[in-house]
DNA sequence: TTTATATACCTAAGAAAATTATGTATATAA
DNA sequence: TTATATACATAATTTTCTTAGGTATATAAA
């Protein structure tokens, strides 16, 4: 997924239903550079990780798909279902407890709360 | 690793390493029942787990082992290596950059700093 | 006494999820 | 015309985990 980071490994599809929650509809690349910017080039997803990932949500039922050409390019929108929109915030919640769970195991716990 | 915990996939190495700089020496079974107490139960780390990481990171020259009888059962006690102090180091400062990332890509930004 | 549970180590087969390396194609800037 | 950006995709491999099994001792319960 990264340059130096195994650390994300799991968390792919919670980071992509997080974004599309935020962002509505969002195509492939476009994720991909989502990421890039939020993290400020930290985080490089890679094409072979995400588009497997957004085809298996998409299985699941979890991401519907609508396609659309722009300049003669085809792009391929992910939004929630209506079960990824319910699934998504489960997913949340369970990111809640891993990163407080990994702060406890790590020493890290924030300074507030 | 854990019960319903995918989210836990690649860091259970620095999750070990950090254990041995705060208790020193431990052995295995230790080390699972620490995690189990420190999660509340929610993470379990697995035997399968855990033994082949021990054993790579040992590999790796960042533990070092020494073996022990308590009530006629072995026990294999881990402790940081040299090369082992230094790098829980820069393995604990990705993982604050991670959990950083993880939480702006996430929107769980904590609530101070 | 035998069964279950806890302690303590280990490995092998399989699954899941990533990386690496490709491939196709268009648009644009150098 | 070459490189870079945009935009999709898959195949082979690697890594890391789960599941399932194995060995062995100590102790509590049935």
């Amino acid at each position: 997924m990264a340059i130096r980071n195994e650390l994300f490994k799991g968390t792919l599809q919670t980071i992509i239903l997080n974004l599309l929650e935020e962002n509505g509809r969002m195509y492939g690349y476009e994720i991909t550079q989502k990421v890039k910017t939020i993290t400020q080039g930290d985080l490089l997803l890679k094409e072979g990780a995400l588009y497997p990932a957004l085809h298996k949500l998409e299985a699941e039922g979890l991401l519907e798909t609508m396609v659309e050409v722009v300049d003669n390019r085809v792009r391929k929108y992910y939004l929630l279902s209506e079960e990824g929109k319910t699934e998504v915030v489960s997913k949340l919640q369970e990111a809640r407890e891993f990163i407080n769970n990994l702060q406890l195991l790590l020493n890290l716990k924030p300074q507030l709360k």
